[in-house]
DNA sequence: CGATTCCTTGAGGCATCTCAAGGCAAGTGG
DNA sequence: CCACTTGCCTTGAGATGCCTCAAGGAATCG
């Protein structure tokens, strides 16, 4: 184990050297009305009103470097992150010293939200990019919430979402063979990059073959196999953690073959 | 299928017939602050001020009969279920007519949050005995959180707590093998139990073995199997759907093998 | 350039699934 | 009350999909 993924990144606003020399720093206020993000992340469904009344809320942005933690299982829940950019996995360790991955997160997605329940983080996250997060106080979150019914519809409404999307995964897990669970997965990601406006074809996947196994329950031997066999069906063409969906009818059938 | 399973029970407050005649009806106004389930159910974690607050919500009290549904996977959502007493299943169905279980429910638990989300259940929930539930009108309830922070709070946190349990599932249905698959559930049970103040060593399961196997990421089979290697084990005495746990410490040995 | 990490592929083993048969308990109808 | 059905559980035997172990290739890094 990297120690790099032992170490929590520091908690205050800090713009790396790198960053300042080729480009401005970051303003020091980020306003969610103004973000390119605000349709994914929180302000999704809020009216003009309620975004504005989101400009209220004062967070840091934070830049995390690939390969460190945004916070670790055990660690005071204190914020809730919103993925500016990037990829982070969230995962469980097991006693053994394997892991569970629970979940990858993308540009505008939510980290932490499983922190509420005891007041400390339930999993860690960890960037597979470098990133960039903005750590939203929740105290100050629910504050603000309490002056809106709407947005405290939309906070819950993000955790009932959470709800649903392990639920489906438990689905996956619990009945679902390699392949089926293989083109979940990639069709998953598929929608989530078509979302951000970039292809739904072609992607480069930021996660290990053992970190997709993880999070499918199954091994990285079968990942890269199944891989692999979707290539002899002329579904895929892989090159290492590039993607290129050349049938997305043939990877649903795979997947549809018992899903919903 | 029987054909209860595929119909809805009623909306309104039905005292059934039998019920009138060998008991009082159950009261019109059922409040939370003296219910004998206010430490596992919503109100737990409140204070006095803030549970009496509670006891401003007005939501009816249901009887489900065994097999009944309490709603199907995509009707709409309106009210977030209090179980009071008797045991649910959740689960969703798989296009080729299986269904995935994502949780059983008992005495004081909460079932619907999954409908949030989309305004639509994600699931569906079936009694497993004859049951009773407290229907609280979401919109009512969240109407009400506005005006407490700390209701607030406790929403969220039991939200998230439900999160934390799906992560725990994961973990069991992607990296553990069918005894500690079993173990797991067991202890669950066997902790739930002891919560609501019955034996946490002996048990009656209102859940089939198909049921069981189906959360377990198993077979129905593999689930026999492995109840009488527990057996063999001396670790449980099964009898069809009795257990009495006869060496808690080696269940958790079974479970601990690779779980913090 | 060696060390390291990640990926791919092969061969054999094993845990779980599949298929099948039979037992038990409860319900039903004659 | 008995014969029959039905649902649920248990157990066995064989099949199989995924895992384990192992080797080697490709890319990255100091």
């Amino acid at each position: 184990m990297q120690t790099a993924t032992r170490h929590t990144a520091p908690l205050q606003f800090v713009p790396r050297e790198d960053a300042r020399r080729d480009a401005a720093p970051a303003p020091l206020r980020t306003l969610c009305s103004t973000c390119h993000l605000k349709d994914l992340c929180l302000p999704c469904g809020l009216n003009g009103t309620d975004i504005e009344r989101l400009d209220g809320l004062k967070f840091a942005r934070r830049r995390i470097k690939e390969g460190q933690a945004l916070y670790h299982e055990g660690e005071k829940f204190q914020f809730i992150y919103a993925v500016r950019s990037g990829t982070f996995k969230s995962h469980l360790t097991l006693k053994d010293g394997r892991e569970q991955v629970t979940g990858f997160q993308m540009a505008g997605e939510l980290l932490g939200l499983d922190g509420l329940a005891s007041g400390q983080h339930a999993s860690s996250a960890i960037a597979l990019e470098d990133a960039e997060i903005c750590a939203i106080p929740y105290a100050h979150l629910m504050e603000l919430a309490s002056t809106s019914t709407d947005l405290q519809h939309v906070i819950s409404r993000l955790m009932s979402r959470e709800i649903v999307r392990e639920h489906s995964l438990m689905m996956l897990l619990g009945s679902m063979n390699a392949e089926e669970r293989l083109a979940a997965f990639l069709l998953n990601i598929s929608q989530r990059m078509k979302a951000r406006g970039w292809s739904a074809s072609e992607f480069h996947l930021r996660m290990s073959r053992a970190e997709i196994g993880s999070y499918l329950g199954m091994k990285l031997e079968t990942v890269s196999r199944t891989f692999s066999a979707f290539q002899h069906q002329r579904l895929l063409e892989v090159d290492k953690k590039h993607v290129r969906i050349t049938s997305l009818e043939g990877l649903q059938q795979a997947f549809d073959m018992r899903v919903q």
